[in-house]
RNA sequence: CGGGGUGUAGCGUAGUCCGGUCAUCGCGCCUGGUUUGGGACCAGGAGGUCGCAAGUUCGAAUCUUGCCACCCCGACCA
């Protein structure tokens, strides 16, 4: 047991926070609000941002970078858009800062007031759609297929690490199609890729689904999303992949000449997912002993740990354990071998423990000696000796095996915290005593969602794709339904 | 912005009621030695405008006033 982590079910969000500090993910600055990612958790993003930008060229998608700063008048194009924005927006209004006249420091100079303020951009649908006005003309420039790695800021009142920061790291893609049809599946191919690299790559089950009215994007169609469940049994939105019909198309004048007929709008999309999955990666596997990571994610899938007395011996592990290293990395599995003296090897044990390096190996005189290793998995804590000759392989099985196994457990934390109810006490009480998923009869109006909410905290995480159609009565208001939808609490 | 709370070394803290050898302790850091198969030990050492400013006083971490910052709960949200 560490004695230096809280304890998940002592106090959960202490335990969230302690861990991004102690593990190095990241720290709080200087602005409220926003973070410092630092190297162990920006390696860790560096690997999702690879995986997830190759899976988008592969789709066709090409990078493109827009500006940071928006006029205003922009933002107030798309009406509900601005709605949704307008309330958490970072306002540029002068140009130059001049030393003060009055004392020490700088102030603003009050000459240099812009003549239209500038947004820092939370979303850049705006700018991008304004842009998007002068690359679109006819149905051959279409589809347009771009995304953009960004920053954005959003002056959110409460934040927290990587789950809700004023600034945060993201991918947005932008989409304009000729049909209705292209976009609602550019959209939907989009939440696939997010929901494969969700599974496949953080071993993190989610749903997918479809957003009620009061949770779609401020200006979209639909907002399809995928969802995942932390081991707190609160939701967390991990990603979202919005239709946005013709309404960027209509407000910034995107008109292409179709092959045949009128010109037309264009029909968008947008899609993103940004350093929030950090923390959902961090919640979904981590344990009272530190992260837990995915071996697809891990900076260091492999640490090897040497146990030495003097320099002698540490040279003879070091014969020993070379051509077992060289052979990880032909591999291409990212190994390091610690071989510092400055700690001993329970520190060191603890600390990659509590950084999540999926797989540990310890070698001292005994096992140079008996031609043996020790090998612990991070996952299940299991540690055992085996033969240094086939130690390569059995290692790379094992980080497949982890890999699964974090998926699956996860799963089962889901299945085991998926809760059908068919009435507003049942729910309630649900919700109060293990949380997680909740699947109920909604009558499908905004007015019982919001009353849900309202009384329990909870909202209609999504509408699954795919979902079973069932006659039933709205937990509230006994109206008709013909399906369950997805309640939760959530980040 | 409402309600509650906290600011003392890199981190975590004692002391604040009742002003005066009071700047405490632990971790971490530095030096030396002994150690090293699960967060080592001993000895020595460095490190502080006690959040900021003004005031009361012979004297302020401690009392008064103002300001600032941060945390928790709520409204808002990827």
């Amino acid at each position: 047991m560490s004695k230096f982590l809280p304890k998940r079910d002592e106090d959960y969000s202490l335990w969230y926070n302690e861990l991004v500090k102690k593990a190095d993910l990241a720290e709080n600055s200087a602005v409220k609000g926003c973070m410092v990612i630092k190297p162990y958790g920006y390696s860790i993003w560096e690997k999702m941002q690879s995986i997830l930008d190759t899976k988008f060229k592969e789709t066709g998608h090409t990078n493109a970078y827009f500006p940071l700063l928006i006029p205003k008048s922009y933002l107030s194009k798309e009406a509900s858009h601005v709605e949704g924005f307008a309330k958490e927006c970072a306002v540029v209004t002068h140009y130059r800062l001049k030393n003060d006249p009055n004392g020490k420091g700088v102030i603003v100079d009050p000459d240099a007031k812009l003549e239209e303020e500038l947004i820092i951009r939370p979303t850049s649908e705006t700018v991008i759609w304004s842009t998007f006005k002068n690359w679109v003309q006819s149905y051959r420039d279409l589809p347009l297929l771009i995304n953009q790695w960004a920053n954005v800021v959003r002056w959110e009142m409460r934040t927290r690490l990587f789950l809700r920061t004023a600034e945060f790291l993201w991918q947005e893609g932008h989409t304009a199609h000729a049909t209705k049809e292209e976009a609602i599946k550019e959209t939907e191919t989009m939440l696939d890729i997010y929901a494969e690299f969700a599974e496949q790559y953080m071993a993190m089950p989610v749903l997918r689904g479809i957003k009620t009215a009061n949770e779609r994007f401020a200006g979209a169609e639909e907002t399809y999303c995928i969802e995942a469940l932390m081991q707190d049994g609160k939701a967390l939105q991990a990603g979202t992949s919005h239709f946005l019909g013709q309404n960027f198309a209509k407000a910034f004048e995107v008109k292409f000449a179709p092959k045949e007929g009128k010109l037309d709008y264009v029909w968008g999309t947008s899609w993103g997912v940004s350093t929030r999955l950090m923390g959902a990666l961090i919640m979904a596997h981590s344990d009272d002993e530190g992260l837990v990571l995915p071996p697809l994610l891990a900076p260091i899938q492999v640490v090897v740990v040497p146990i030495f007395k003097n320099e002698e011996q540490l040279q003879s592990i070091r014969v020993k354990i070379d051509p077992l290293i060289k052979e990880l990395r032909q591999k291409n599995i990212s190994v390091k071998f610690d071989d510092r003296d400055t700690q001993t090897p329970g520190f060191k044990f603890a600390d990659y423990e509590l950084k999540g390096v999926p797989v540990r190996i310890a070698i001292g005189p005994r096992d140079v000696e008996n031609n043996t290793l020790e090998i612990a998995r991070r996952d299940t804590k299991e540690k055992k000796s085996i033969p240094a000759d086939t130690a390569s392989g059995e290692i790379e099985a094992l980080l497949k095996d982890i890999q699964l196994n974090i998926y699956q457990k996860a799963l089962a934390y889901r299945n085991t915290h998926t809760t059908e109810v068919n009435s507003y006490e049942e729910f309630c009480n649900v919700l109060d005593t293990k949380g997680g998923f909740i699947l109920a009869h909604w009558d499908g109006t905004s007015e019982t969602e919001q009353k849900i909410k309202e009384d329990t905290k909870a909202t209609i995480r999504c509408i699954e794709l795919n979902t079973k159609q069932e006659a039933g009565k709205c937990i509230l208001t006994g109206k008709p339904s013909t399906q369950r939808v997805v309640f939760a609490r959530a980040y």
